[in-house]
Formats: C-alpha cells, structure tokens, sequence
DNA sequence: GGTATTTGTTTTATACATAAACTATTTACA
DNA sequence: TGTAAATAGTTTATGTATAAAACAAATACC
C-alpha cells in the first residue's frame, strides 16, 4: 500500500501538472484507445476502469466538455450511451504515455530485468489471490 | 496498480461493510494507536498519512463527530491543534485490525515466507526508486 | 398484448482527495 | 522592537469515489 501510494501521488502529480488530468482520466483514455475507433458503452468502460456506475457520468461530462471523448446515444438502444476519443484525446494520451513509460523506466533504471519480471510474477500472484478470495 | 486497486476494493468494501470505516480512517486510527496516549498535533498526522492538509480538517472533524478521536488546542502554541484516540476509536481500531490481519494471512496463505519477504524487498525498493525520483 | 423484470445510465447524498488562497500565530533578525 | 518570513490549520473550489434510489427503455413471460 505503501508503495503504491508513493507511486500513484508521483505520477499522479506529474501529470497534474504536465497535462492537468488526473491518472483516472489516462486510465479512460487509454481504455478508449486499446479499442480504437469504435464507438464503446459506458457501461464497458466503467466496468474495465472497475469504477462504479455513478461515477462515470461526471467524469465522461468533464472529459466531453475538455474535447477529450466524445459521446452520442446508442443507435440500436436507446437506454444506452457511447463515447470515443476525440483526436485532441488520443493526442493528450500520447503525450501523457510518452512521459509516463520515462518516468518508470528511470524511476525503475536501477532493477534487472530478472527483478522486474520477479516482481510482476509476485505481484500478478497477490492480485489473483485477493480477487479469488472475493468468489468466496 | 491493478493490483493494489483490487487488494484496496476488496478491503475497503469490508472495512465499509463491517465497521462503517473507510481504509483512511483506518489509517489515522492505526497510527493514532501505534503513537499511544499522547497528544498528537494536526500537522504531524498529516504528514504520516501523506494526506495534503486540506483534507485533514474534514475528515478529523467527522470522526470527532462519530466519537473516535478527540481534539484539543495545543496548550503551548495558538496556532495548533491536536488529537487522539477515545475509547470508541482504539476499540473500533482493534476489531478492524483483527479482522484485517486475517483477511491478508488468508489470502495470503499460499505464498510461503521466502514469497512474501522477496515481495517486501522488491516493494520496498520500489517505493525508494520513486521516493528519491521525486528528490532530483 | 400487457405486466414484470432486467438493464443502462443518471441522480442524490456523502466521503475523501488536491491545490491554492486565507487567517492567525510564532519566530527570525536587522 | 518592529517588521518580514515561516508555520499551523482552515476554507474554498474542484475532481473523484461509493452506495442507493430513481428513471426510462428493452426484454421476458404468461
């Protein structure tokens, strides 16, 4: 927890101040930009950003009024919303992923490749185990 | 990330089920707890908590609110305030420190010792890489 | 074909996070 | 001693998180 807290307000910060969006923000953008070009539900997006529901309609209205996303009703279904990235969108996430892999790899410069792949071995474990634990 | 986000939904939804705390409170409680009877200025728990001050404020003046810690001016400088624990709060932080160390030992139980002291390691470092990163 | 249930999203109420501006003291020091 | 700077907390504005209730549209089912 520690840890994570330590990385999360670093980068957090970092793009805070390069890019004034928050990591929330990077997390839906670059969700967005795995799929492409098509159009996404937002009710895939909340579940892929494990966000619940509520949540999401705020952070969508500020991401459309910045020109990030944008949003249209569900051709085919008319309870259901879309969104996609805007090419100011896939822009900002470039540029935000570009300083993000830097500062990881110079934060983490100092690690062999053996003890990063340890790591994320460990750390894919961990995961596993509290997400198995919840089934029960 | 992905990790500590699910290990952190999983916890903090117990932590909201069972005791009707959020991991935050746990966290001040915990060091609260750790610091004893005394007196604790404002400033000092925010900095252990790595909370920005502005958060402090509302979230001490909740959990005065729900009798879990007391608030006091400083005696010896007009400026400040303090806290710690009452009764209700070091008991509240005993049952979610035993509920919490056993959900951790249970999904933890599969890793042997060599596992989980090679985690620490590794995330220990980790969290210095990012540490001394932000220092430059 | 009409009612019941489910589904997708929003609203509401509340908690927690940050940065920045502000107030009130204390301290440093010329 | 008087003024500037530093320190301790609060307030304000905004963003992000939850759960729970509300709502409309789609689907299931008799």
């Amino acid at each position: 927890m520690k840890c994570t807290k330590t990385i999360e307000a670093e980068v957090s910060s970092q793009f805070r101040r390069s890019h004034h969006q928050s990591l929330t923000r990077f997390d839906l953008l670059s969700q967005l930009y795995r799929i492409g070009d098509d159009w996404v539900a937002i009710g895939e997006i909340a579940s892929k950003l494990m966000a619940s529901g509520g949540n999401i309609t705020g952070l969508l209205d500020r991401m459309v009024a910045d020109d990030l996303i944008e949003r249209r009703a569900n051709p085919w279904d008319r309870r259901s919303f879309q969104v996609r990235t805007t090419k100011k969108g896939r822009d900002t996430f470039k540029e935000m992923t570009n300083d993000h892999t830097q500062w990881i790899e110079d934060a983490l410069n100092e690690f062999s490749q053996k003890d990063k792949e340890q790591l994320i071995k460990l750390l894919v474990r961990v995961r596993r185990a509290f997400e198995t634990n919840t089934l029960i």
